[in-house]
DNA sequence: TTTGTAAATGTGAACGTTCACATGTTTCTT
DNA sequence: AAGAAACATGTGAACGTTCACATTTACAAA
């Protein structure tokens, strides 16, 4: 691998003068510029970001921990997100996890070791031990789509507005024997208050068995129709692809028929929504990505602002919504 | 952030013991060692991968290439990769890409910036613009999942034989009038040759409406829908996420049941398949990534030793064929 | 002509490690 | 007891860049 300074020597000129020419710094002779372009040419020589973040002890990348890779919501985020810091001349420096907080100081450890400019993750509950862990490093740290640590910057979705965009598009139809089912999370999320404020504004009184939490890594068909031979809902909310997914399969086993029987909204857009045409929560990728961005170019520059930005999402049409 | 000399004066050492420390080499005093610790505890120190990088210019990093990440299979294959190289002490660079060759260049040149000792990539299609890019560089290159580039070594499934498997247990199940539906791709699969051999085993002729081609990126219902009215197959194999999900969204559109008025085996497992249960060619993504990982350092210890390996894929039962 | 200013280019040091080697200290061998 | 071997520790240089500054050149203004 060639080093600018082959590249110098084969030029005729410095070090220097290759790195202004790599950098498209000003105040390099067109006949020089010229010559040292042809040389990297020919030696096909790419810049060491190594050295080159070593030095000016900046990385220009952005950690970034998908905390559950199946889901594509996430994947998309990552994409679109490493698209736009590409543009900036940053990169995404991407991590898999798996929800685990034991893991959690692992993956930052990971980012600090990588000298990420900034960390960008989901967290998977509270921990007095990461977040004594942040305080001690200087990188900053935003908090996605959760914002369990009240100290630390975060961009989330509002969540309590989606739930109520769905249970008023339910209720509107008619519907007021509603299901919201969430998996059990250990922090709250808000999706329960956005419910009952549909409710109330529709006047129909909240009753406890119109919520339900599934343990997370469970088999929950048998809870779930159970429930559904119990309390025949007349509409389900649920959230999160693996609810989602065990509901469709539970109400397919006993031949609960979408949306003639019941009415679903999914929370979280997916192809499978698309698929058998469920209306859904839908969150708008670009426009969060572009916050994201905004968000971290700006802490990068003012880290002393603190920040708590939220997204409203948005309720997308489909026919799983039967009018009663 | 404090680097390994705070550590040193700290602990009243050199640098280079604090470097022993660290990397775990033997020959440090106990009580040394122990006095070191405490200090990396004490500052939270971290070492610079940038700088270790550098001076021995090794990043112990692998670039990984994910050449469709709207596909869950190769999320898995890079998150098992990841817990498979961070045992070794080497991380995972990931890149999104959306199959597209023009892309390709910027990628290897992302890769060779970020001096990773080797590059995982799938190749969308041929290009001599490519192959001269790698044989360039001295980065060694393993293409997965597709062998396009006969020179630079591979790693991929046996999908010849994966739609042999498929074939055959239609054929075994008194299928005749088979359809085998691939996205139309700028290079040879080996699918058909697959189909091919299982239908001459059962003495089925080959007829060329069993075999249909789809634009990549279209909205293929209506050419499906055509298809399946004109010559009413009695089952069919289609291969990709998205042609899929294409064909059950006509299939339901169409009131055309599986298994009942259909039979259909996928190619590809993923989770609308566990859903409906529908019969799939499943990989196993554990046994693919022990194996890159295998070859990858065999590959860095050996350069000159090429190869070209495939693993074999499976059938995983479901109910989607009917017995005739 | 002289002087000043801007543009073009070069040089030494530094970033945080590790390597190669040097040095000092202990422990074993005979 | 002397020498060798093993262990423990330290020092200068280097990795490929960029930074800060220095130097040279060109050209306009006085």
């Amino acid at each position: 691998m060639s080093t600018c300074i082959d590249v110098a020597k084969r030029a005729g000129v410095s070090r220097q003068t290759v790195s202004r020419v790599i950098n498209n710094s000003p105040n390099v002779a067109e006949e020089t510029r010229n010559r040292v372009l042809k040389a990297i040419e020919e030696l096909s020589y790419r810049p060491n970001m190594l050295a080159r973040s070593l030095k000016s002890a900046k990385s220009c990348s952005v950690g970034f921990v998908i905390c559950d890779p199946l889901n594509p919501f996430y994947i998309k985020i990552a994409n679109s997100l490493q698209n736009r810091l590409n543009e900036y001349n940053y990169r995404l420096v991407v991590l898999f996890a798996n929800e685990d907080v034991r893991e959690e100081g692992n993956f930052f450890n990971y980012m600090y070791e990588q000298q990420v400019d900034i960390v960008l993750f989901t967290p998977s509950e509270y921990s007095n031990q990461i977040e004594r862990l942040i305080q001690r490093h200087q990188t900053p740290v935003i908090q996605l789509f959760r914002k369990i640590y009240p100290t630390i910057n975060s961009i989330k979705v509002d969540d309590t507005y989606g739930t109520y965009l769905a249970t008023k598009e339910l209720l509107k139809s008619g519907h007021k024997d509603i299901l919201l089912i969430e998996p059990a999370l250990p922090f709250e999320t808000g999706r329960l208050e956005g419910f009952r404020q549909a409710l109330e504004e529709f006047g129909v009184p909240y009753r406890p068995w119109m919520f339900l939490t599934l343990p997370t890594n469970g088999q929950n068909e048998a809870t779930l129709s159970a429930y559904f031979s119990e309390h025949k809902p007349t509409a389900a909310i649920p959230v999160s692809k693996s609810i989602e997914m065990q509901l469709l399969n539970m109400l397919g086993e006993n031949a609960i028929q979408i949306p003639n029987d019941v009415s679903v909204i999914f929370y979280d857009d997916n192809e499978v929504a698309n698929l058998i045409k469920v209306t859904a929560i839908d969150h708008d990728i670009e426009y969060i990505t572009a916050l994201i961005v905004e968000k971290l170019f700006s802490n990068l520059e003012h880290p002393e602002r603190s920040f708590h930005s939220v997204v409203k999402p948005k309720l997308l049409h489909r026919s799983s919504v039967l009018k009663l």
